[in-house]
DNA sequence: CTCGCCATACTACCATACTAGTTGTATCAG
DNA sequence: CTGATACAACTAGTATGGTAGTATGGCGAG
């Protein structure tokens, strides 16, 4: 049996030493959630995870605020400190941001250009994208992935967007991991990702937003089906009408 | 003489003893901060603050690393903390995310309409914030600006998109009270609200979006003026010349 | 059998204690 | 007088203790 406490014991001795404690919990903590090793409902305690990892209480408890200003836990005084259900609602929003961010991050990208440099730097990520086509290795794809973005949003040096996009990618990148390993249309993202570097390169405004606005709009398409067969995970009393009432 | 002292212990006083004492000590540091009564440069202390207001350090902590996570202090280990000085790379990658987001939050309120309980209240702040333009009262019109953006932000149900424009305004604030009590263009940043609201009412999409757009851009006007003469708040090695890039 | 109360065992929050690292200063050797 | 060095006085980071509030299970009364 896998037991979930040696996977997150692996995650912690990935983590460097040279930071604190409290952010190698929240790192850690953070991917375990995404990951979906620590599933939405799942009680955590400062003490059961101080024990687990031979720390004390503070930093734990440090981590866990943190966590919750993410939207990853809830931390109920005197009661417990529980994982979210994922809520439909917050997953939208979150696109929502990230959206209106990253369309932002594009436009300028294209109105300004890109150094030769990040260029360069784009289509060698996208080529080690397709190289996950074949054997369908989605963990690796989404990585490479969050690196396209990063390097798009920082190539226009705009680092507080990318902080903004990184935060509420965690929303999203929940739901993609209950996918896994399904199949995730991998060749068709990097169709996407290939149309925006395109649009950039071509000086398009218009069409660079479109891409990107089209690419992150591919959610819409996933979320209905997963909440059907994954109820457990997502917060009850939710309606699925929301969906609708997102797509402008 | 006046104490700094004594103003934040009036702003302690002010938040709810139902708040956890690091949120109020979060709340007050971070309004102290913003609207300049720690002024950028100065070296907080845990012990410092928490012996100011009879609490332990414990929750000065945590407030602390929840400020440097909003970008308003330094946590230098073992050395002590500092409240940043104005950078006007982050204002202007503030004013960045900030357009982006409100852009799309008029976009959707255009889009899809608004309540008419939300447009009233809109129109209501509109009134309110014009009793602010001949006693020139700047700290009444900024609180009523802010909910007037709030007010916008959660009429079209977006609330994290509310809680990042809430994130990076406190860049931007802080620059605008370096300004008060001057003077402040109150008229035309009203009439700016009002073109906004009136493009959301005739369905005007490009014009809604373009009036934000415009509104946004205000900061551009002032911030060189400011640096110029309050060069000590500011983050110094940083060249003007950063603005006329950031001007799409 | 059912309902209400109370003891118990949790929880997170705050306070206090201790550790480890940095900085400035005073002292002493050259 | 100048330089290096040791020490004192800070700092934040981590560990541990105490408190108040909440959930729960069992027991007794009805």
């Amino acid at each position: 049996m896998s037991n979930i406490n040696t996977k997150l014991q692996a995650l912690w001795q990935e983590t460097s030493e040279t930071e604190s404690v409290r952010q190698r919990l929240y790192h850690v903590l953070r991917q375990s959630i995404i990951q979906m090793l620590l599933p939405p409902g799942k009680a955590l305690s400062e003490k059961e995870v101080a024990d687990a990892f031979s720390v004390s209480r503070q930093p734990v408890r440090e981590a866990f605020i943190r966590l919750s200003e993410a939207g990853l836990v809830e931390v109920r005084p005197q009661r417990g400190t529980y994982v979210v259900k994922i809520s439909q609602a917050a997953v939208l929003e979150a696109r929502f941001v990230r959206e209106a961010v990253e369309v932002a991050v594009v436009r300028q990208a294209t109105a300004k250009g890109l150094p030769p440099e990040v260029l360069t730097e784009l289509h060698d990520l996208l080529e080690r994208q397709r190289r996950c086509i074949e054997p369908h290795d989605t963990i690796r794809f989404y990585q490479l992935d969050e690196r396209f973005h990063k390097t798009l949003s920082l190539g226009v040096g705009q680092q507080s967007a990318w902080k903004v996009i990184e935060e509420v990618r965690a929303q999203l990148d929940r739901v993609r991991y209950l996918s896994v390993p399904d199949t995730t249309p991998i060749a068709r993202l990097i169709d996407q990702h290939v149309d925006i570097v395109a649009a950039i390169e071509d000086r398009d405004i218009a069409l660079a937003e479109q891409a990107m606005r089209r690419h992150l709009r591919e959610i819409f398409v996933s979320l209905p089906d997963l909440v059907q067969r994954f109820p457990e995970m997502f917060d009850a009393q939710e309606t699925i009408s929301l969906i609708e009432e997102a797509i402008p």
